[in-house]
DNA sequence: GAACGCCGTTAAGAATGCGTTAGGAATCCG
DNA sequence: CGGATTCCTAACGCATTCTTAACGGCGTTC
């Protein structure tokens, strides 16, 4: 399965360079859409939010540094100009209202899918939300460093959030003593099975509800622990 | 009298360049700063924090991708290429390891310019909207550089404000030691994790109510520090 | 039913990491 | 050049974390 990629919205009227762009931006792995005028373009901007927007400046029915200052009027959706009109008071002009970049045609796709990728860079540091692991009463935060059972924090040790994150990445699956003793332990000489019996019972006071009859963390006897994921 | 401007920071082998470059930034209102070589370049951008480099890619002594890599280590600084080179796969390439935008020589001082205000619009999220950060007793005005704890200004030495901003850009998140004696030292050898301990003590003795059990500066042990964010 | 293997639990000492203080070096600024 | 600020470094006590050992329960085997 694939993730959807960000969205791309392009505006332009000639439809040669729509096929053009639109080959060259699906192949890349972006969800595409197209305005063939002005108008079409803010409402489509409206509707959609696309994550990035590539603007001619050459529309028939308004000018395209119009139509930048009316969608920077409620929108920072990065806008990576692209142009026949290769004057420097052409970019200047579309820079200063609010454009992120300005290529001039003709311009290799390489670096226009170079140049969105800056641009969703500068974009991203607000729109991400971390991914979270949700399992019953708790919800590991991996970006955060954080766990909570119940919505309230739990602090674990590094070696007990160590093995707690190593189950959670074979979720479900079996991980055998000597997995886990190399990936919590890094492969150091002393790990003995002894310390995984140690940390996982401190674990399951920590997270358990009913530390003695444990829910999720579970024992394979003779093989190793695994994290239960469905009940 | 000016407001001085934004720092600059240009780093190029050819004095001809330089000399050209320096006048035109310097009646554009920006504060100018040089370096010949990217050793110099790398330690300029640590001593001075510049709010914009402009990166010749031809160095004499280091590649210019490899000092983009180290840069990006522990800076988000905007970095402008500035190149001969025209070649599509070169600007992809700085592009792809972290730079904000390609010129190609020769270009024009009012594109530069632009370029320029562009990539400080992007440091800078919004001068219309809130450079705000606000954390129970705690306002930080990213802009001034100031930091009020209930109203009052609390003075922060240059150390101190750094480690603080960097917990803030992470807020909520755990921040490795060692990634923050990179973004705060900058990669400097001799950064030792003895600094975070007393800087955090220091911070915490002006900003914690009581710094013996601090609310939000949290330590999170064997692993780095972290701004709890109340969720 | 005793012996054994495997696991959970608890606790205590060892090792490590952390907070704190303070003094001297380095730097900045007038 | 002198004073003030800021930074670096070392030392010490305390807290947390890790390691290790001892003991008891449970099931299986002989």
């Amino acid at each position: 399965m694939t993730i959807p990629g960000p969205q791309v919205l392009l505006v332009e009227d000639e439809p040669q360079m729509r096929r053009f762009l639109r080959v060259a931006l699906e192949s890349g792995g972006y969800r595409y859409l197209e305005a063939a005028s002005g108008q079409e373009g803010l409402t489509l901007a409206v509707q959609h939010r696309p994550d990035v927007i590539l603007l001619d400046l050459g529309l028939p029915d308004m000018d395209g540094l119009d139509l930048m200052t009316r969608l920077r009027e409620w929108s920072r959706v990065p806008v990576i100009v692209i142009s026949a009109r290769g004057q420097e008071t052409d970019k200047v002009g579309a820079l200063d209202v609010g454009a992120d970049d300005y290529l001039t045609k003709p311009f290799g796709t390489g670096e226009l899918l170079a140049r969105i990728r800056v641009a969703l860079r500068h974009a991203d540091p607000g729109t991400a939300e971390d991914p979270r692991f949700t399992l019953g009463r708790w919800q590991v935060d991996l970006a955060k460093r954080q766990v909570l059972v119940e919505g309230r924090e739990i602090h674990l040790t590094p070696l007990e959030y160590r093995l707690f994150t190593t189950l959670i990445r074979h979720a479900g699956k079996v991980v055998t003593h000597r997995q886990l003793l190399k990936e919590v332990w890094g492969g150091v000489a002393g790990a003995q099975p002894l310390y995984l019996r140690v940390y996982m019972a401190q674990l399951r006071h920590k997270l358990e509800e009913d530390p003695s009859r444990p829910r999720y963390l579970q024992t394979e006897p003779g093989v190793g622990y695994r994290l239960k994921t469905e009940d």
